[in-house]
DNA sequence: CTAGGGTTAG
């Protein structure tokens, strides 16, 4: 059989069989065993890739006396896609020790490996390697270098290898904007996103993704509709995945009817993920029941749904408060074929728990088939706060403190609770956990965009050019809640400070801050929007309530869980969180 | 045609 010939079959191939029969053919031939025989890689690419038999390219490569550059890449490109990409490490290490050739491939395929199991140490080796062996040059795999910093969490070292490279095209461009938009540094994607036309670079359907992954990220609606508008002059909007990341924009924007309005008006065909993206939305906004009911159009629609799909109705049902509704599609999933996972049960847990059930809740996590994780305990222990149960509390937080928790939150709640009973040892010991493992605490920020720019605050902030205004109103706000009855709630606090000063400290949330300026900085009736980067606060929740009424304006706070509409006087949340 | 950049999740 002339290898033309095999080649083609080999491109046809679909079944194990049908592989053993080429090997077969190599081995009687005895090409098998020649230095270099592109067949025999290819096969080894074809069992490991396509056909997802990575076994049987692993026994077929052993029995290779020389394994040639080619045969140790189709290898280390199934490992990639296998259940566990870090063996790629091992056989790099292995394929290092022979005589034989490291390529730019082989780089390629063992970072992307990195990527995926977000091996931080690695990268930075593989880095090393590149740069001695003279790949650095190669654009196709400086991208990839630069993509897996990213996607390993280390932006700056992203940022050098593109600041760097020699050659740089689209696809690097793409790497890093998506990897700030992703990241955190969205603000950083938006500024690349600009700069890349006056480079010389038109953005493309890739682009449009890492720029509007930023937008979602800042809230920045006025910079996300521009895009949306870029993205229908070039008619990118042909592509679902664009469509699926610009439903989300407006979503994560706060502006559900802008996304349902792209929804409906798609004229590409609609994939699971799309149907998936809009429920969110809905579940984000607490509108349970329009996602309930596009779960249902879905179903219409042929669109089976996955785990995906019902993530997305359970979180629905707990943020509109449909406890029944949520408790019955829990128990139908097996019998559709998605077998709950941990975030299946992380939603029953907040479902229970928003209800007060927090004893069935406990047993939930106790009764699961896997083991739980924190946010499981996290999410219980949230409910022990909303219902001041204490001694349930306590039982949870030791639970999180064993786990190795370095939330400060899980170690708060704890000891405001010891506090409150004046349990001064106890204190003590909690203080000591937070100390020996440095518990870090993740700082708060709130955006607000106004006319296009996104603005920043953290708590406490006076970095901004206008804080005296800022504090001036927040100062008129305070006095003007307390002839509403408003008392601050200080339990939240921790800090063995006096009253009137934890007081203080509440003042300066990064929300109210936010909320402060978008009073002064827009006009009257203007409805105010702000992203927050943590939950909200209950005292902060209760503020701006108040703010709402008493300045006859509508504020829309996205925490880290949801939407919180904020409208004479109450919130679209109902007060649960 | 052995390579790089892409959507939803408690």
């Amino acid at each position: 059989m002339a290898n033309l010939v095999l080649d083609s079959f080999l491109s046809r191939s679909k079944s194990i069989a049908q592989a053993k029969q080429i090997q077969a053919h190599l081995i009687t031939t005895g090409q098998f065993q020649f230095p270099i025989c592109p067949s025999r890689s290819k096969l080894l690419e074809l069992c490991a890739l396509s056909l997802g038999n990575l076994s049987f390219a692993v026994d077929a490569f052993r029995q290779i006396l020389t394994p040639s550059t080619n045969d140790w890449n189709a290898i280390l490109r199934g490992l990639i896609q296998s259940p566990a990409p870090v063996d790629a490490f091992s056989w790099y290490k292995t394929m290092l020790r022979t005589s034989c050739r490291v390529d730019a491939l082989t780089c390629s395929f063992v970072l992307k490996a990195c990527a995926r199991v977000l091996a931080r140490f690695e990268s930075c080796q593989l880095h090393s390697h590149v740069v001695r062996k003279g790949f650095i040059a190669d654009s196709l795999l400086g991208t990839t270098l630069l993509d897996v910093y990213a996607k390993v969490g280390d932006l700056d070292s992203a940022e050098k290898v593109f600041d760097e490279m020699v050659m740089r095209d689209i696809a690097s461009w793409n790497a890093l904007i998506s990897g700030f938009g992703q990241g955190d540094r969205p603000n950083e994607a938006l500024a690349l996103f600009k700069r890349m036309e006056s480079d010389g670079f038109k953005p493309n359907e890739i682009t449009v993704l890492g720029a509007l992954a930023a937008c979602s990220q800042l809230g920045a609606f006025k910079e996300g509709e521009k895009i949306h508008g870029y993205i229908k002059d070039q008619k990118l909007d042909t592509n679902v995945i664009v469509c699926n990341a610009v439903i989300d924009m407006y979503s994560k924007c706060g502006l559900v009817d802008k996304a349902y309005s792209v929804f409906e008006g798609m004229s590409c065909m609609k994939n699971r993920v799309t149907w998936n993206t809009m429920m969110m939305g809905y579940a984000m906004h607490g509108d349970g029941h329009k996602a309930l009911e596009l779960f249902q159009q879905m179903g219409h629609a042929g669109v089976t749904p996955d785990a995906v799909s019902y993530i997305a109705v359970l979180s629905s049902c707990n943020h509109g408060g449909l406890v029944e509704e949520g408790y019955r599609l829990f128990n139908s999933m097996e019998s559709c074929g998605v077998t709950p996972n941990v975030k299946h049960y992380g939603a029953m847990v907040d479902l229970l728990g928003r209800s007060g059930r927090l004893q069935e809740a406990y047993e939930v996590i106790n009764s699961m088939p896997m083991v739980p994780d924190m946010i499981l305990w996290q999410t219980l222990l949230g409910a022990c706060k909303t219902y001041r149960n204490v001694e349930m509390a306590e039982v949870v937080s030791w639970k999180l403190v064993e786990m190795g928790s370095k939330h400060d939150g899980d170690f708060v709640l704890l000891s405001n609770v010891y506090a409150a009973h004046e349990r001064w040892t106890d204190v003590g010991r909690v203080r000591e956990a937070m100390m020996s493992r440095n518990v870090k605490k993740v700082p708060g920020v709130s955006y607000i965009e106004t006319k296009g720019m996104v603005h920043s605050f953290y708590n406490g902030d006076k970095s901004h050019e206008n804080w005296r205004e800022i504090y001036g109103q927040l100062d008129e706000i305070g006095f003007r809640i307390k002839e509403h009855g408003y008392v601050a709630e200080t339990s939240c606090v921790l800090h063995d400070i006096g009253d009137e000063e934890k007081e203080h400290v509440l003042c300066h949330h990064s929300e109210k801050l936010a909320v402060a300026f978008g009073l002064i900085s827009t006009d009257e009736g203007t409805p105010i929007q702000v992203i927050k980067n943590l939950r909200i606060c209950g005292d902060c929740h209760a503020v701006i309530k108040l703010i709402s009424k008493i300045y006859n304006r509508e504020i829309v706070v996205r925490d880290l869980m949801r939407f919180h509409r904020f409208k004479d006087g109450s919130c679209s949340c109902g007060d649960y969180w």
